[in-house]
DNA sequence: TTAAATATTGTTATGTTATAACATTATTAT
DNA sequence: ATAATAATGTTATAACATAACAATATTTAA
């Protein structure tokens, strides 16, 4: 992947514009909320619920439901994203600039991308209306290998 | 949904081309793949694997390993599909007629249709090669009201 | 500024989904 | 018939997630 030249900067704004986001929103951006947002950020790759639980140990906050709750919130909030296809959560790249998110997620180094783009919404929307469906979620991710693995 | 207008024939129909492809590839159609295969195609809603696991007690077979080893078997090759989005299994409308395949998944009736279609190849294709990306694989589950629960 | 209401977190237990590891049986190839 | 391979049986446990209720913290409103 490696669009992110400093992932030190890229955490700390995705950290920030999280707390700007609750803020606005009038939500409580809680330190556990903060702490799971933050071990979720370490990275680019997906993390699990149990791996963030582990993460967690140590804060006095180590048992799933707590995770669980965090997870919710920020999932709800936008601020991550679940990836259905390996049960794993990844930080949202752009919280709140628009609805729907696709993935693609590399096999060889693990990262995974959003590649939110018109022309998938405009495709989506043609067949749902073809097929006279309401469309309220879309699950779209896509694994193969990354250009920068290739 | 209701696009099947005669469900015996439809599920029938689905485990005679089962047998077919097997016989076609030199694969063993066994008594648990055809028995989790029919469980899947009693209808055109997902179906768990627990609860698969459920319909074959009495036969003697209904220990986990055995659902998710037919499961495994048949997503392999072609058969059924698993939603990620909600753990669950059904049933392929057109085995082997094409690689990849999209879902429209009524959160009313609970019934999941395949919506295959090369408008949706296409603009994948174009996001992959645009992102230099090399796909294996693409989960993509659209989640609403279908045309029928409006 | 205190009490009531609400939201968040703690805690215990358990539900749900899936696989590892090894033994046994059935099928196929020689 | 025998060896090799594939499929199934069996036990145990890993991995993912939530229910239910108690305690605490925060917000609202009297």
């Amino acid at each position: 992947m490696k669009n992110c030249s400093n992932h030190k900067i890229c955490k700390k704004s995705a950290i920030q514009s999280a707390n700007k986001l609750c803020d606005k929103k009038g939500l409580r951006f809680t330190n556990i909320r903060k702490k799971v947002l933050e071990t979720i950020w370490k990275s680019h790759k997906p993390i699990k619920a149990y791996d963030i639980l582990n993460e967690l140990k140590g804060i006095g906050s180590e048992k799933p439901p707590t995770v669980y709750r965090a997870l919710n919130f920020l999932l709800e909030n936008g601020l991550i994203h679940k990836l259905n296809s390996h049960q794993s959560y990844i930080g949202c790249q752009h919280p709140n600039t628009h609805d729907q998110c696709y993935f693609l997620s590399c096999e060889k180094c693990g990262e995974v991308s959003e590649c939110c783009s018109s022309e998938i919404d405009d495709v989506f929307n043609l067949i749902v209306n073809k097929e006279k469906f309401i469309k309220t979620n879309i699950v779209c991710e896509i694994s193969g290998t990354c250009a920068y693995c290739r």
